[in-house]
DNA sequence: GAATAAAACGACCGGTCGTTCTATATTCCA
DNA sequence: TGGAATATAGAACGACCGGTCGTTTTATTC
């Protein structure tokens, strides 16, 4: 890896770390170049421009869902043991991963009415995201384990509705019951779809 | 209603539409003194700091939300009826009241981690709407709509789920089938307490 | 190790932010 | 209606914003 690589990685690191914290619209150059240690002008020469930062950002947060929640997940045996898992990582990524929690929730409040390229990137990747939930529902069909007749697109509705509930609870209202909820609102959209 | 208290309102009004689509952060002063045609200064006097601008249209949000869903949904038959008029309101109230979507959902995401008097009135508002839901769910109880071992806390954490997926698939994703998974996310949530 | 390319620096741009000040205009009540 | 209280204006503040510049330092390559 070549330095620029290198520092640009780290610059990376260190903005997703802020701008989970504060969003992508809070994350400022001066304050991310004083956390990595470099002027203001040397680290905005990698990226020409901040909506470039932000997008870049995106991506990592992309790959490092994928490394923590997505791959793990794909290990687990096929259908429900799978769908399980993707849900249990899923929760536990909105813990620690970020101390401020989940930024592609975070960046989708804020860009939800702001277009642009930044806007259009997440929401390319929170599809993808989303996707990977309706993949596995899917799988489950194809296990029996799930209706054969259940409506994945609704299924993603659903679950994702389960995940934004439990930001809301534990964050905000710091409820200390936020993830038993969660697991109950999951056991119920699992038993729903499976055959009776 | 004195001049101050006329002109306060009308600044109140401006800044709740504006911070809908930004945010209460974003949200500014001198933005908001052009809006309602007047000094930045001469409207900063009314609040004198933008905490206090930032809890005064919480505040605001509140009134109106009572206004808009909550009081009207109040006037339907006791148990279901009065629970699914206070859903398809809601619903309404995030499409159509602010063109920026709910301001309790985007503050709640913009200070989920920012401490301080504007996250405390925040969660206060927050809590009354979704005691709001636990209420209307122990009426259905008692009217022997739902069953009576329902749990509530976990009904409103499930039906606060569905609004914030609504709020996901209909304004960031532009789903056109938003409504119908919110609709029938509902149904479940509906028939999964009902007695059987 | 010298030549060249890339990366980092620090000062600076115009602009906006929230906030403070003083001075003037307006509203309100005796 | 006169005078105190209040509402508004306008200019200015220090801090910070994203972004640009020429220069210097550091890496890379031959």
């Amino acid at each position: 890896m070549s330095k620029s690589e290198e520092t640009r990685s780290s610059i990376l690191h260190q903005a997703l770390d802020i701008s989970s914290e504060v969003g992508l619209e809070g994350l400022s150059l001066g304050i991310l170049a004083k956390r990595v240690e470099m002027s203001k002008s040397g680290l905005y020469a990698h990226f020409s421009s901040k909506e470039n930062l932000q997008c870049a950002v995106l991506d990592t947060a992309a790959e490092r869902f994928i490394d923590i929640v997505l791959s793990p997940a794909l290990k687990q045996p096929r259908g429900i043991p799978r769908l399980k898992a993707l849900f249990e990582r899923w929760l536990q990524w909105e813990d620690d991963e970020f101390s401020g929690g989940c930024l592609f929730i975070t960046a989708a409040t804020e860009f939800d009415d702001r277009p642009g390229p930044v806007r259009d990137r997440l929401v390319d990747h929170l599809r993808d995201v989303l996707d990977a939930i309706a993949r596995a529902a899917d799988i489950c069909k194809k296990e029996g384990h799930f209706r054969s007749d259940l409506d994945t697109e609704q299924f993603r509705y659903d679950f994702w509705g389960v995940l934004l509930s439990y930001q809301h609870f534990r964050r905000l209202l710091q409820h200390p019951q936020a993830r038993d909820y969660a697991h109950r609102a999951f056991e119920r959209l699992v038993s729903s779809a499976t055959p009776h």
